[in-house]
RNA sequence: GCGAGAGUGGUGGAACGGCAGACACGCCAGACUUAGGAUCUGGUGCCUUUCGGCGUAAGGGUUCAAGUCCCUUCUCUCGCACCA
């Protein structure tokens, strides 16, 4: 049999598409809003290897729903463009002396003609692509309207340092205290920095979760990263200094003296329990509290902890350390005197800086005092625990309880202790109810050429100015070396002319910003760009953005769930704030799909050498085999290895299919069996594939398919409804076997087919008959037959008889048009 | 350590608490064929000659009935990691 012409047929289907603009979007007024659809795939970052199987899966799940809800009368939104900013073609560029833009459009033009390839319904009218400075013109464009609420600002703080791509990292990008990126140790450094005010949306960041449609891990990690905890800030008085101590104290240390250590804990009603004070290495009042006596050991475990990296000081493994300053605070609940220590246990980015340690109930404060032989004090009893609770408790345990050595509080739950004492706090004004959140301002700048520039300038007399938006895009200079200085400045930071510019505001010398955006800048919106890409004036049309926003799908990796899923949002926030979109949230609903895996079951990669190109799958199998297997492997979500067997499977299946063509196709009616199959093939294929259950769908096909290839000749009524089926699939073959059944207009034109309920139904239900849960009988009986008269033609079903001859029938379960269940003792 | 998810034939995977293994790959047998992952028919979880028994990581439980619900344990994957 002639294998079906894919290859011809393929070329020639999307060259129609693109010479018809079939899948241009058109905001038309006639669709309802609830008859609109925006479909969004997180775009790519275009490497040097080419497209990847993976790339395809997502992309294919979005363009069968959206083929199937054109056919479905919706009007639909679903672009593609090219995240082009990024490390690697600017790591290219210092090896090879190449223009990164010069690698990213030969890359862009690589995966645009890959992506074509494979027969995806996008708008290409409307791609965009960061590195283009007419789409971050508007990228600069917002971050000015950041700036000018003030949720951008500069900063020099400590950061984390990647000394091999030699830039500032933000904290979303470090894990394990490695390189997200290129999996070096970070270190830290301590340079000027942009950074975005995340954290003033924290709390909504966190509440409007509860309002999408996401993967619950997804969103629990979202949680977990941005990690609200409630309890209270408490002031502690630094005591005044004794004895020897306080005569040795010179003039610097005793101004400490009247000064109030303040702290964060979310377990106020342990304030009983703290028997001393821990501050980060870095606290602020460690130089100001240590005595004179102490100030040796103080500064070396300083100069310790600082040569440290992140890694090593927050090794879980490794034994707590510390030192004494020499310094005491006042317990504000009971006036006792607790020695401060310091310790990188504490950080100095979380909270205040400082704790007071609670050894009883707190693991990280407990082996801290037995290591350091400090008091610990039990101030929660476990429910039912009759003490005494005068002695050092044996074990360490944050359980809640009921107060104990806690004066007044004593007896009172831990929820309720938290409350009284916080209150009794307030009402002496040492201390408040105060919320803390784990999420950390977002690290704005990076040391590296290949970015937005960021489009302000210092001015000497006016300071941080902001460039006009009329002088939007600021755009890159050519530079004569890529290579990033390593200082912390990057290679912008070496072109005076460039550099050297006047002020906006008083028309003095001033420089420019020479630091660039992070990559994720590009990405926080362009969402909104794609629904008016071209608009010279704004970025984008506010009706444009009411006809299409939100977006209604969104599907992608999983692997973005804090950093670009977190950072547009907060984007998208402050343009709602700005009332400069119509929705508080972008993304309504979040799909990732799972990776594909090499046929070895590990993680494609070139080291392993188990990566499949899909080039050579389209060459040799088609793009609609390789749409088709990539949907049929599993469930969307999961993550499954490729099997070039398996896709032999589907590609025959697609054989099969044009075999069936090739047959006479006849106005005859089929039979009834076979209208039945149809029907419930059509309702499960439109269930499944509206709710992105593709494997199943596709084998529904397979099943039908199967029955009509028995056929020698094929009822177009039988044959026409599969052919719609299978269209938003495998589009190409879709389209060509309705052209050959007469059909002008594209198949993606043509109306969904519809099923009839009724024929879905079976009249005849075959009735499982179960002995003591066992199966041991069937039977046919008409669809809603009554449960009692289930249990009387049960009896009489075959074998039965004999495995109830002389047993006690205790009870008899029927379940209408399933089955019949006999429970016998005996 | 904490949190989340997942463990089903030789393989990918199906299965509103109701016949476990749909569909597909592979394999076996046969047919046909100038055989370039070809096509068609039948078979294919394990044990047993049959009757039948056993089977969804392991163990317990709820239920007339459990892959599915509950508890314990194990393994794997992912995320977080001294956040007070």
């Amino acid at each position: 049999m002639a294998k079906y012409p894919f290859s011809d047929i393929e070329k020639k289907w999307q060259q129609r598409w693109e010479d018809e603009q079939t899948f241009r979007a058109v905001e038309d007024e006639r669709f309802p809003k609830d008859k609109r659809r925006y479909v969004l795939d997180m775009f790519p970052y275009p490497s040097g290897a080419g497209l990847h199987v993976g790339h395809p899966e997502g992309y294919t799940a979005t363009d069968i729903y959206c083929r199937y809800l054109r056919m479905n009368g919706y009007n639909v939104l679903h672009p593609m463009g090219f995240d082009a900013f990024g490390l690697p073609a600017e790591n290219y560029a210092i090896q090879t002396g190449t223009h990164p833009a010069v690698t990213t459009y030969t890359n862009i033009n690589r995966f645009r003609q890959q992506i074509k390839s494979l027969g995806f319904s996008y708008d290409w009218s409307r791609e965009v692509t960061t590195c283009d400075s007419e789409y971050y013109k508007w990228t600069q464009w917002i971050f000015l309207q950041l700036f000018k609420k003030g949720l951008a600002y500069e900063a020099e703080m400590p950061i984390n340092w990647c000394p091999s791509c030699k830039t500032g990292l933000a904290n979303e990008e470090v894990k394990d205290g490695h390189c997200d990126r290129c999996g070096t140790k970070v270190v830290r450094k301590r340079i000027r920095q942009w950074v975005l005010k995340i954290t003033a949306y924290a709390e909504r960041l966190l509440a409007d979760l509860d309002n999408l449609d996401w993967p619950e891990p997804i969103k629990l990690m979202q949680r977990n990263w941005i990690g609200r905890s409630e309890g209270a800030s408490v002031r502690f008085a630094i005591a005044p200094r004794e004895g020897s101590e306080s005569a040795a104290a010179d003039s610097a240390s005793s101004s400490a003296e009247g000064d109030q250590l303040e702290i964060y804990t979310t377990r106020p009603d342990t304030l009983f329990g703290a028997t001393y004070m821990v501050l980060a290495p870095e606290h602020p009042f460690v130089e100001r509290i240590t005595t004179e006596a102490r100030r040796a050991a103080v500064q070396g475990y300083i100069d310790e902890a600082a040569a440290k990296s992140d890694l090593e000081r927050t090794d879980l493994a490794k034994e707590k350390t510390g030192v004494f300053t020499g310094a005491y605070a006042i317990n504000p609940v009971n006036g006792a005197r607790i020695p401060i220590w310091i310790s990188d246990y504490v950080l100095i980015s979380y909270g205040t800086g400082a704790i007071m340690a609670v050894p009883a109930h707190d693991s990280r404060d407990w082996d801290f005092a037995k290591k350091f032989g400090l008091p610990i004090v039990q101030v929660v009893a476990a429910p039912g625990e009759t003490g005494p609770f005068d002695r050092e408790p044996e074990t360490c345990t944050d359980a809640d309880g009921f107060a104990v050595n806690s004066g007044q509080f004593d007896g009172l739950s831990t929820k309720e202790a938290i409350a009284r004492i916080t209150a009794w706090l307030e009402e002496r004004g040492i201390g408040t109810k105060s919320i803390n959140y784990k999420l950390r301002d977002w690290l704005f700048s990076r040391q590296r050429y290949w970015g937005e520039p960021i489009p302000v300038v210092h001015c000497e007399t006016c300071g941080i100015v902001p460039l006009s938006e009329a002088d939007l895009p600021l755009t890159l200079p050519e530079v004569k070396s890529y290579a990033p200085t390593g200082t912390g400045e990057s290679p912008l930071a070496a072109i005076p002319e460039w550099v050297n510019t006047t002020c906006p505001r008083c028309g003095g010398p001033a420089k420019r910003e020479t630091n660039t955006m992070p990559q994720w800048a590009g990405s926080c919106w362009y969402y909104l760009r794609y629904l008016d890409p071209h608009n010279g004036g704004a970025f984008a049309d506010q009706e444009k953005i009411d006809y299409w926003m939100p977006v209604n799908l969104y599907v992608g990796g999983a692997e973005h769930a804090v950093l670009h899923l977190l950072y547009s949002r907060f984007w998208h926030k402050v343009l709602y704030d700005l009332g400069l979109v119509n929705t508080d949230e972008p993304f309504m609903r979040l799909v990732n799909q799972g990776m594909i895996l090499g046929e070895d079951n590990q993680k494609m990669s070139k080291s392993r050498g188990n990566v499949i190109n899909p080039d050579d799958i389209v060459e040799s199998f088609g793009a609609d085999a390789m749409r088709v297997y990539e949907m049929f492997m599993g469930p969307l979500e999961v993550s499954k290895p490729w099997s070039t067997a398996g896709l032999v499977g589907v590609s025959r299946f697609l054989e099969r299919l044009w075999a069936i063509s090739e047959r006479p196709i006849v106005d005859e009616p089929m039979n009834a069996d076979l209208e039945k199959l149809l029907h419930k093939t059509i309702k499960k294929v439109a269930n499944d594939t509206s709710a992105l259950n593709f494997n199943t769908a596709i084998s529904q096909m397979m099943i039908y398919s199967n029955e009509l290839a028995k056929l020698e000749r094929i009822p177009r009524a039988a044959w026409e409804p599969l052919v719609l089926l299978i269209a938003p699939y495998a589009p190409h073959l879709g389209e060509e076997l309705w052209a050959r059944l007469g059909h002008s207009e594209s198949i993606s034109k043509a109306t969904y087919p519809v099923f009839r309920e009724e024929l879905t139904i079976d009249e005849e239900r075959e009735i499982v008959v179960q002995v003591n849960g066992k199966v041991r009988s069937k039977f046919s009986a008409p669809a809603g037959t009554p449960t009692d008269a289930l249990i009387q033609m049960a009896h009489n079903a075959e074998k039965i008889a004999d495995w109830l001859a002389g047993k006690e029938i205790v009870k008899a379960i029927a379940v209408k048009n399933k089955l019949v269940n006999f429970v016998i003792k005996g």
